[in-house]
DNA sequence: TGTATAAGGTTGTCTATACAGTATAAGAGA
DNA sequence: TCTCTTATACTGTATAGACAACCTTATACA
């Protein structure tokens, strides 16, 4: 993980807008400070405030208007077809007794595909769990979870019984860009026997990244039986098709 | 639309790259031209040669590696999850080529299910539509659609093959609301001959119902083969308890 | 008062140059 | 043959300067 000392200086300047953003220092529809304002400040080159405020447009926090200035963009809330949401808390809003069994807890060398997906420059070590999430003592959800041990040091301290690691890592860290990749697959031998389903049933694979602060903190894959889950939403939208609520 | 030989230097080394992507020249895993070679070839200075690379980049379509080169990178099939967006954008955006075969188009009288899908008083006639999206002639999305005359009268009139029902209903009607349904299923006779796979191969199922007035303008089932396709979504978060568990 | 003009700040683009870090291939030496 | 060194190519970052286009505001003029 690459220090901000040790980052490249349009890094430094991204890093610290959306501090103030993040911070609400900067509100939405806020003015940042123009490129020349950063030179003065930041004792940068034109062009790397340039690079910076940029980047930040396009990756959808700012909104620069030629001649004017540049401005704070309002945020546009996304809604709950994928909301980071506890399974244990959903289990037991719908009444139900929620269980989990911890089937594996330690630490892994990362792969070069956790390289990729951690956006980690050299391999290191990640923290690992394999949890299987019960309701009423039926499997629902295989979850196969990596986490950066830079951004959860303590990781590995925690009961996985007492509380599951999505509202550990909620609690401990603030969740500022979330992705996720849906596809459907058949179970493999070990998802069959910890999900005691037939390997002729789809599952629904949510693969999901979740950043803090610019890190990856952690990468879950989480193995759904069909015929036990579906994933589900409903929303208003405006004409531009963002999404409000 | 600005045309090409207005557009900035880099619009233009951009658009050139991607055109040889999308015409084949320039294959997944091949290298394009470096920095200097394109200093050369397109009479620039390096920092603008730069520019076009990194842009491609971090829109996904290239993978750079020091002291190495520039590389294609493969395209990913994959759906936007949680907005409303026309496949066949999506796949002549990765530089694929996108066609589509209309299986079915007509009026049909509505079913219990479909009166409540459509939040009707009672049975009314809907338009019926089913057609099949293929990339590079390969089938990707079973569509499945009906539509609510009351809302798109002249939908029975379009040209299906020219422009998908999704992009005619996005261009006639605002959409207000939007409910999404993911299951994984197995796919059903019909299916399976319509996507040229096999009964064993898991798919993504994908149910929408839109609104605009408070009508239901179109329910649909989108059905994507699991080794063709995803859903993928990548947003930020507010710090306001936009994500609770 | 109303209108044109000028000035200054802002973003957008482009150039030429520089140095650092990384990977690869060629060559020298053991 | 093997290993170390060197040269070369490539990307990553940063600077200083330049011109254009755009917007707002102040100013001068009719």
């Amino acid at each position: 993980m690459t220090p901000l000392y040790a980052a490249p200086l349009y890094v430094k300047v991204k890093t610290h807008i959306l501090e103030q953003i993040r911070s609400g220092a900067l509100q939405a529809g806020s003015r940042v400070p123009s490129e020349n304002e950063l030179v003065e400040s930041f004792k940068i080159s034109r062009m790397t405030a340039n690079r910076a405020l940029n980047e930040l447009t396009t990756e959808g926090h700012l909104a620069r208007v030629p001649g004017v200035g540049t401005f704070v963009k309002e945020a546009t809330p996304r809604s709950s077809l994928l909301e980071l949401r506890n399974i244990a808390d959903e289990i037991i809003a719908r009444g139900h007794k929620y269980t989990s069994r911890v089937e594996h807890l330690g630490e892994v060398v990362a792969t070069p595909n956790l390289i990729e997906d951690f956006e980690l420059k050299s391999s290191t070590k990640l923290f690992h769990i394999v949890i299987v999430h019960e309701e009423n003592g039926m499997p629902v959800q295989f979850e196969d979870r990596y986490v950066n041990p830079f951004c959860a040091p303590n990781f590995l301290k925690q009961d996985f019984t007492a509380q599951t690691p999505t509202a550990y890592l909620l609690t401990t860290l603030p969740v500022d860009e979330l992705e996720h990749n849906v596809e459907a697959i058949l179970p493999d031998a070990n998802q069959q026997r910890r999900l005691k389903i037939a390997a002729t049933e789809p599952c629904l694979s949510l693969h999901r990244r979740s950043w803090s602060k610019g890190h990856v903190v952690t990468s879950a894959t989480l193995i759904y039986p069909a015929s036990r889950y579906a994933l589900y939403s409903r929303y208003h939208t405006t004409s531009k098709g963002q999404v409000t609520q």
